[in-house]
DNA sequence: CCTGCGATATTCT
DNA sequence: GAATATCGCAGGC
C-alpha cells in the first residue's frame, strides 16, 4: 500500500523521521526493485542555508515548491543523482533526501545496475549496494525523468508502507556533506 | 578498519 | 569561475 498524500504534507522533519522503515519502490521495464529506507535527511524551505530552496525558486529546485508527495531528483558532483521526497504544502520548498536503503526486491537487477556503472566494480555485499544517496538512485534506476513524479500515482516510482521503527532504533545526527547550517540534527539513521 | 584524493558537469554567482 | 545534499580507489594500518 502506498503512503498517502496526507503523510507527505507535513513538516520535513516529521516526514524524514517517519520515512525510516517504509519502502522505496521502482518498477521499470517490468522489474520491481525496492529497499527499506534506513537513512534520511530533512531540508527546509525557510532559514536553512544548506537547502537548495534557500534562495527561492530556481530552474533546478522548482519541484521542491510543489505540494508534498512528489519526487525531487537532482544531479550532483557531475556524476550522480539524488532522490528526495517533497514534503509540506505548496510553495514552502522543503524535502527529505533519501540517503540509504536496505535492498529487498530485485537484488539481481540492483546488482546489475550498480556494476554496469563501472566495468570492473568489485563484487559488493548486499549492504553496500544502496547505502548512499548516489548509489541508491543507480540501484533502483531512478533518473531525471522521475524529477517531479507524483508518488501517489506514478507507475515507475513510489513509496509503500513498511514497518514502524521505534525511537530507540533510530539515531539522530547532523546532516552529512554540507558546509552551511551544519548544526541542525535533521538526519535519521536506522541502527 | 581508516584517510585522502580525483573524477565530472551542472548550477548559480 | 566557484561550489557542490558523492563515490570508488589507492594506500596505510
Amino acid at each position: 500500500m502506498r503512503l498517502t498524500e496526507a503523510f507527505y504534507r507535513r513538516d520535513a522533519r516529521v516526514v524524514g523521521r517517519e520515512l525510516i522503515g517504509h519502502m522505496l519502490v521502482t518498477f521499470i521495464d517490468g522489474v520491481r526493485t525496492s529497499g527499506i529506507i534506513t537513512e534520511t535527511e530533512a531540508y527546509l524551505g525557510e532559514g536553512d542555508a544548506a537547502s537548495h530552496s534557500y534562495r527561492g525558486p530556481t530552474g533546478r529546485n522548482r519541484p521542491m515548491f510543489l505540494a508534498g508527495g512528489v519526487a525531487y531528483v537532482y544531479f550532483i558532483y557531475g556524476m550522480y543523482y539524488c532522490f528526495n521526497v517533497v514534503t509540506g504544502s505548496e510553495g514552502v520548498g522543503e524535502a527529505v533526501l533519501i540517503r540509504g536503503l536496505a535492498p529487498v526486491d530485485g537484488i539481481d537487477a540492483i546488482r546489475r545496475r550498480r556494476c554496469a556503472r563501472r566495468p570492473n566494480l568489485a563484487p559488493k555485499r548486499d549492504t553496500e549496494l544502496t547505502n548512499g544517496p548516489g548509489k541508491l538512485t543507480i540501484a533502483l534506476g531512478i533518473t531525471p525523468e522521475h524529477n517531479g513524479a507524483d508518488l501517489i500515482t506514478n507507475t515507475e516510482v513510489w513509496i509503500e508502507q513498511g514497518t514502524a521503527v521505534s525511537d530507540d532504533a533510530v539515531e539522530i545526527t547532523p546532516r552529512i556533506g554540507i558546509t552551511k547550517s551544519v548544526e541542525h540534527p535533521w538526519r535519521w539513521v536506522r541502527r
